[in-house]
RNA sequence: UGCCCGAUAGUAUAAUGGUAGUACGACUGUUUUUGGUGCAGUUUGUCUAGGUUCGAAUCCUGGUCGGGCAACCA
């Protein structure tokens, strides 16, 4: 794709390994969701990396689902993780999970208490992390610090066995109760929940904990280079111990920082309260910056995984503009999407010189961009058009291109009218506009002679069909509502969602398919949404068209 | 204030001791039957103070600023 591109630091880290002949050259990673939530384009950020480095050294990445705590996760989580990843075109190797490590995880704990390194801890939540210490002054060792081997042997059974209830007791590692690393002060590694599991029943009523499983699953597996975000930097030490400790395969951990994104949210947690507390429709809300959101909103993965190729990787913070992810959907969607006419804010235009009922097809290119159009489709034409309600001015400004009194546009892909007069209801709005048009100005044949500045989209009032329209704008506000004072809610944008309920589209986009995109000229990309029915069509508008003049006619 | 991570145009990201470059954004111009696209161009940057060096964005030291760490979450 990019072969010109520098390196990254960890494709750099990559290269040094291979020439140095670590692994024997080989290259695995691995993608570690939790099934507790949907994948978003935070997570799409770690799959093009993860399974894009691999494949570029010739690896693989295995998909592992680090499913250790059931309280909050589910098989509905796994099915849709599995789709986003697929639906952004990548493969994995193994299909794995945490939770089939289980047993091999209890040998281990079992393996580290023997050697002195693991012990049963019975004091409660509270005493054990007062007992810790703070950062700036050492943790204090609890009385269940000194047991023995065997005894820890036997009360660690019994946790396993059941005999106790959830926070009865705790396994920890035994390793430095004044270490500077709060993570390296006796850690915990298990938990008792009698809790049900989505994959091993009730089979388990002790659950590893994170620092414990992720690592030893990655060296179970081989991993080589196991790539996560930045926060988890002051875990490597206990990674490393662990690993150290049990003599297991050194696979190695890297961080990179986490994308954050400008006017949206990025945590599962908050992604979650938008859900359950009702200001989205669901995960795949078509305002949520998921995958399923993107998907449904008409993001296509090529535009997704180029911008996680220009955002590039490093382990600084960012903020990455919107306006990124948008270049990228843009230009995917100019040299693929089909050309279509709607009129969204409706004006009607009454040609007074063409024949009323007669009609003319007109023939408009599918897509400009494309070799032959990428075909065509007929246009119907008639005396009476529906243009939109911006396209008109009584009063035109200098530099506007549009029709005003006494001023010619282009309609596209038919002809050239002149703008005779207009006509106001009532309330004093314009409700009509009078023109007359050049005969010999039809698109393609066109000997008028004569050249417009503007050119205008309509859709035949005759022939007009309806549709429903949802446009989307930011979710929120300001550009980090995470670092807003108050409820990040607090900051979301009252109008992230416009619905258009009655638009006028031409009669071919009765036809839309979904999964294809489509562009209404003038007005943005668009796709039909899965709340559309048989002649009942619902479009999302993915992204605006660039709009200079908007910028323009604001000075 | 214990430990850790980081700091290059507005936003990201390169330059690996030797000409500070690229993309997005913004702004010009040009092309155009989409005020879209394309094309051409302009604009703006090494946090700070020292040190090492012929030469420092890069190495060292101090400072400043930002972020992370004390869940029976991952």
């Amino acid at each position: 794709m990019s072969e010109e591109r520098s390196l990254n630091f960890l494709e750099e880290i990559i290269e040094d390994d291979i020439r140095n002949g670590k692994n024997g050259g080989r290259v695995l990673t691995r993608f570690p969701p939790e099934p507790n939530g949907y994948l978003h384009i935070g997570h799409a950020k770690s799959i093009c990396l993860n399974f894009g480095i691999a494949a570029k050294y010739n690896g693989k990445t295995n998909l592992r689902f680090d499913d250790t705590n059931p309280t909050t996760e589910d098989v509905e989580y796994v099915d849709s993780i599995k789709k986003d990843i697929q639906w952004l075109g990548f493969v994995w190797d193994k299909e794995l999970y945490s939770s089939d490590y289980f047993a091999q995880l209890y040998d281990f704990a079992v393996e580290l208490i023997k050697h002195g390194l693991a012990y049963v801890e019975d004091g409660s939540a509270e005493e054990i992390a007062f007992a810790k210490g703070t950062p700036t002054e050492p943790g204090k060792p609890t009385p269940s610090r000194s047991r023995s081997a065997e005894e820890n042997l036997q009360l660690f059974k019994e946790m396993k066995e059941g005999k106790y209830p959830d926070g009865a007791r705790v396994l920890r590692a035994k390793i430095d109760l004044a270490s500077p690393n709060m993570h390296l002060r006796d850690p915990l590694m298990y938990r008792i929940k009698h809790a049900y599991h989505h994959r091993t029943g009730d089979q388990w009523c002790i659950y590893p904990m994170y620092d414990f499983a992720h690592g030893q699953s990655d060296s179970i597996e081989e991993i080589t280079h196991s790539i996560c975000t930045l926060e988890f930097v002051p875990h490597r030490p206990l990674y490393e111990w662990f690993i150290q400790k049990l003599n297991n395969f050194p696979s190695k951990q890297y961080e990179f920082a986490r994308l954050n994104m400008n006017y949206t949210v990025m945590s599962k947690r908050k992604l979650l309260q938008l859900v359950n507390e009702n200001y989205v429709s669901g995960w795949d809300d078509p305002r949520m910056p998921t995958i399923s959101g993107l998907r449904r909103r008409g993001y296509t993965p090529l535009s997704i995984r180029n911008f996680s190729e220009r955002i590039g990787i490093a382990r600084r913070e960012n903020l990455i503009d919107l306006s990124l992810l948008e270049f990228c959907i843009r230009e995917d969607l100019n040299k693929n999407a089909w050309r279509r006419m709607v009129v969204l804010d409706p004006l009607k235009l009454i040609i007074s010189n063409y024949p009323e009922g007669q009609t003319e097809l007109m023939e408009g290119e599918n897509n400009p961009e494309m070799e032959k159009g990428d075909g065509f489709r007929n246009i119907p034409f008639s005396s009476e058009l529906w243009i939109e309600r911006d396209d008109f001015m009584e009063e035109p400004s200098k530099k506007y291109f549009r029709l005003g009194p006494g001023l010619m546009v282009r309609l596209k892909h038919a002809y050239i009218v002149r703008c005779d007069s207009f006509v106001k209801d009532a309330s004093g709005n314009v409700s009509e506009v009078h023109c007359t048009y050049i005969p010999e100005s039809r698109s393609g044949t066109d000997s008028s002679g004569i050249h417009v500045k503007g050119t205008i989209h309509w859709v035949s009032a005759q022939a007009a069909q309806k549709a429903e329209i949802r446009l989307y704008d930011r979710l929120f506000r300001v550009e980090d509502p995470g670092s807003e004072d108050g409820d990040f809610k607090d900051y979301i944008n009252p109008d992230s969602l416009t619905v258009i309920s009655k638009a006028f589209i031409e009669p071919d986009l009765l036809n839309a398919e979904s999964g294809r995109a489509y562009q209404f000229i003038r007005k943005g990309y668009f796709s039909l949404d899965s709340d559309s029915k048989p002649g009942k069509p619902v479009f999302n508008r993915t992204v605006t068209l660039k709009d200079t003049w908007a910028k323009e006619s604001q000075k």
